[in-house]
RNA sequence: GCGCCUGUAGCUCAGUCGGAUAGAGCAUCGGAUUUCUAAUCCGAGGGUCGCAGGUUCGAGUCCUGCCAGGCGCGCCA
């Protein structure tokens, strides 16, 4: 990690220029990545503490307590001696650091200088990384659980976008193959009943009322003019408008969800570049593909899976793992290192196969691919649980959840609890505008900035904030202090949950400073006639702890009201 | 039966690579408003971290076994 690459992250290039100014001040045996730095505690353990005495002590042949003593007197007389307050040496044998006051300086000047940049960081170890997500067929619109997707894709890619890696936003898009038959078949069915013709409609079919709903629009504009086509004409022209018109309501639901993708990516084009037959010919050369009653298989018990696996049926069609096949290599081939995929828990036994597929393309690509399961949402209405069947065609859609609770809320709610729990999600406290409501807590962070500084114009009309070098850091107060030590947190937090893939670090550390900014807000005047000096070095204060909220929200795409 | 996931306060959940006395919010109870937005704040009570072993300086966190719940085990997607 170079210097520049920690820019905007002033507590990790500390940390790091500390632990290796520590490691070669031992002796040659010790490495700067052995030092590790953890949030304390508790009060009076400081800001941030060394485990590093206890861990290495016996390698080292030292007692814990005497090895931290060691390391303390050696930052004493080092430069970094300035950057803490307080060392202190506590039994059996952490280090725990008081920042200074100039790192509190420091950390304010680089907040209002990165701006909307700050958090921002540059992971440059060079690996691309496509996350492909919802992939929802374009069989119906969108629900909650791909909703829950989205939210958590999209926040996904926000944050490895923020931590300096080059992204890709991908949804794959299945507008081939049986299911969509199924639609077109349905879709006809619904458009022969208008037309007055007695028709059964398919066992398997759609019978959503988006079916029905579209078939009436086909019907008022066009007439009975598709009654002379041929069955089989029908079923792929309405095969066709049927997938159009939902693919489209699906692209303008994501967009209005705040979800942002690079690329669609078609199983149709895939299959007409004859990729599908390639694959399997490429398969059976490595002997990864055998027929056996009637099928083709796929080895996929060369890789861990339990069983191997039918590519094509005996009927003839292709099953989806042999389009993911080749689809995840086109993946490869466009030169990503790092292959994300969010699921849904229905799909968790289809990992197996998936890393067959990525394994098959070659030794140096096996664990290239990381599937994250994201679990279901129950939706609530205070205490009543909303039941919901897909079968039947009752769910409740992400449109009307939006309709419902709004972007801001749906959003929110999605990504703050851990992707792999289940989820629920009260429609009744999502709405609401109290406390309870952890969207309007934070939101309503940024909007009281916003309105003291609405204030500050309004009662200082003539007078001008002073600069950041023209503050008096000698008014700072242990409340002031607190504050900017957690906005000092905040690009850690942001690498922290971009590399373990959870997002809801973020709510969480926004809630956590949004109570900080509460307690302190009740507690201090900002605007002070008496005393301008306290109150210009307390309106930098607000202006970079707005900052930090906005870009802590942007990244959930969540807005940042100044007014509430 | 096999595999994956989950189990932390009455409820919903945090808990970073194994760190110090396990934390929030809701709910309950008691307080705060001549004020930059009370959509807020302050305080109190509330725990066998599912159970039992193990690993070690140290376990909610890692390992093994068990218990409970969810999901998956198709020539469906």
């Amino acid at each position: 990690m170079t210097q520049k690459s920690r820019k905007y992250d002033l507590q990790s290039s500390l940390l790091e220029d500390l632990a290796g100014f520590l490691s070669k001040n031992l002796s040659g045996s010790v490495i700067k990545e052995d030092f590790e730095f953890i949030y304390p505690t508790g009060p009076d353990k400081g800001d941030i503490s060394s485990n590093f005495a206890l861990k290495k002590a016996n390698f080292l042949k030292k007692k814990p307590l005497d090895l931290a003593r060691e390391l303390k007197s050696a930052i004493k007389s080092s430069p970094f001696s300035s950057a803490f307050s307080c060392i202190d040496v506590a039994p059996p044998g952490f280090l725990n650091f008081t920042y200074s006051d100039s790192v509190i300086r420091d950390a304010l000047q680089t907040i209002e200088e990165a701006g909307d940049n700050y958090g921002k960081q540059n992971q440059d170890d060079g690996r691309r990384i496509i996350f492909e997500f919802v992939s929802a067929n374009p069989t119906g619109p969108l629900t909650v659980a791909h909703a829950r997707q989205a939210a958590v894709g999209d926040t996904l890619v926000r944050l490895y976008k923020k931590a300096g890696y080059l992204v890709c936003a991908e949804y794959y898009v299945n507008d081939r193959g049986v299911q969509i038959q199924n639609l077109g078949k349905s879709l006809l069915s619904r458009y022969l009943e208008m037309c007055g013709k007695k028709v059964d409609f398919p066992d398997d079919g759609y019978r959503g009322e988006y079916v029905t709903d579209l078939a009436r629009k086909i019907y008022q504009e066009e007439g009975d003019i598709y009654l002379k086509k041929s069955e089989e004409d029908a079923v792929r022209i309405f095969s066709d408008k049927a997938y159009q018109s939902i693919f489209q309501d699906i692209k303008k639901d994501l967009k209005d969800f705040r979800v942002i993708f690079d690329s669609f990516f078609s199983e149709k084009e895939l299959e007409e570049q004859g990729k599908i037959e390639q694959t399997i010919g490429l398969l059976k050369k490595k002997d990864l593909v055998y027929e056996k009653d009637g099928a083709v298989w796929f080895r996929t018990t060369e890789y861990q899976d339990d069983k191997d696996r039918v590519l094509i049926k005996s009927d003839g069609s292709t099953t989806y793992l042999a389009s993911d096949i080749p689809y995840h290599w086109d993946k490869l081939k466009r030169g990503f290192d790092l292959l994300v995929n969010i699921v849904g828990p229905d799909h968790h036994g289809y990992i197996p196969r998936l890393k067959a597929a990525v394994g098959s393309f070659g030794k140096e690509h096996e664990g290239k691919l990381n599937v994250l399961i994201v679990q279901l949402a129950t939706l609530y209405r205070g205490e009543t649980q909303l039941r919901m069947s897909t079968r039947a065609g009752e769910f409740i859609s992400l449109r009307e959840l939006v309709r419902e609770v709004g972007v801001d809320a749906g959003r929110y709610f999605f990504v703050s609890r851990r992707p792999n729990s289940l989820l629920d999600f009260d429609l009744e406290l999502a709405k609401k505008q109290t406390p309870e409501n952890p969207v309007f807590y934070v939101q309503y962070v940024h909007a009281r900035i916003a309105s003291i500084f609405r204030k500050y114009e309004e009662s200082f009309p003539k007078r001008s904030l002073p600069g950041w070098k023209d503050l008096d850091w000698e008014k700072m107060e242990d409340d002031d202090r607190f504050l900017v030590k957690a906005l000092l947190r905040f690009p850690d937090t942001l690498r922290s949950a971009a590399l373990s893939f959870e997002p809801q670090r973020v709510t969480i550390y926004l809630e956590n400073l949004a109570g900080i900014f509460h307690s302190y807000y009740n507690k201090n005047k900002i605007l002070d006639d008496s005393n301008h000096r306290k109150m210009d070095l307390r309106l930098h204060i607000m202006r970079c702890l707005a900052t930090v909220i906005r870009n802590g929200l942007d990244i959930l795409g969540v807005e940042a009201p100044e007014k509430m």
